[in-house]
DNA sequence: CGTCGATGTATCGGCGCGATATGGTGGGAC
DNA sequence: GTCCCACCATATCGCGCCGATACATCGACG
């Protein structure tokens, strides 16, 4: 996860760990926040499969905005040809493993660079998956009904509340990028103007 | 976080496995859904501690409701009494730090079981959690405004919805609990019908 | 009679968290 | 003038938990 996080960010401009964290959760919006002992580790580990590679100090003082800033180590990253091709790979595989809470707001702050059918893919999946919490939420509320105790039930409220405000949200987002699609290739367009899930749910 | 949901539950009934990570999905509402790769590994950790015990099968299955019932471990774990001063003690320690999502809803699904000064102090460190997540949020829109794309954008606005709903919740939860303690303490009401929260905000 | 799905227990690799250590830098207190 | 604190910045370690996976038993269905 945090691969796909680190080499996006680092995709647009070189960044060291700090600076990589703090642009991480403006993105997230602190829905997901990465701590140090996960930055770093990625670091090395990207690093060490070639992925992103540390920019030579020298020749980033010499050409960096802030002529002498000794600081300490900051070590600085960039993204390799093997990392952007990772990350492409990683963009466009997201399958339904992108679907649960940590991923899907990963994937959502790198979706302009997702490619549009990934993109359905994902939203879909993804509403799929909080409609099946929000039907799971109801049948408890409902079936264990008034034998639970009051905070379990403010807690359930409280979840389908939010479940279903999601679903809203998504089928908002989905509908969008069908228009999108449509305008895109208007001769393949599905007749369905409601969301097309199969019968299974 | 397993350690108070499986002490939490098998102080109410002795259980087996299996039966006790249902009986955690339909308390939790699949807010929170904890795999097999935990739960069992929890429970061995718990056993070696002493804080629960596995209950003999032949004694089981001579006082069980299906008399024979061979299947095939089918381990019944049921808590010790050290395993109940170690969930009074989760339960009255709970401090900041159960404050973040995935803790609080474990520590509100055994708010019955919970002093009444603790639940104010968690509900009071979450509110005050889940406000940074919100003003955090605020900023970032407000700042960044326009010049970030629109999928990060949408993030963060269901991000603040979300955020703020919680924040009411909170609060209604809260004063539910202070108009509890005004009941039993008449004599020291506050002032302030809203929310009493310092301008630190 | 085979096999498919539900029940039930268990392990393994690995990611990410939280605590923690270390030290350079700038600004405010006194 | 110097002392301390907050911020910047990197790094490590233990461990909780996840996801995948394996295996065993039982009832049902064809």
């Amino acid at each position: 996860m945090l691969e796909l996080a680190v080499l996006g960010l680092l995709h647009e401009a070189p960044m060291h760990g700090y600076e990589l964290r703090k642009q991480l959760h403006a993105r997230l919006g602190s829905l997901r926040a990465f701590s140090w002992g996960s930055v770093y580790p990625t670091l090395r580990r990207l690093q060490r499969a070639g992925l992103i590679a540390e920019r030579d100090p020298e020749s980033a003082a010499a050409g960096a905005v802030r002529p002498t800033w000794g600081r300490r180590g900051r070590r600085v990253y960039e993204i390799t040809a093997e990392g952007k091709d990772r990350l492409d790979e990683l963009l466009a595989e997201a399958g339904p493993q992108a679907c649960d809470d940590e991923s899907f707001g990963v994937h959502l702050a790198f979706f302009s660079r997702t490619p549009a059918e990934v993109r359905m893919r994902i939203l879909e999946g993804r509403r799929r998956r909080v409609e099946e919490r929000r039907d799971g939420l109801r049948t408890t509320m409902t079936r264990a009904g008034e034998q639970i105790d009051r905070y379990t039930r403010e807690l359930h409220r409280i979840g389908l509340d939010t479940t279903e405000r999601e679903v809203r949200w998504l089928n908002e987002l989905i509908d969008h990028e069908r228009s999108l699609g449509q305008a895109a290739t208007p001769e393949h367009r599905p007749e369905h103007p409601d969301r097309p899930v199969g019968p299974s749910g």
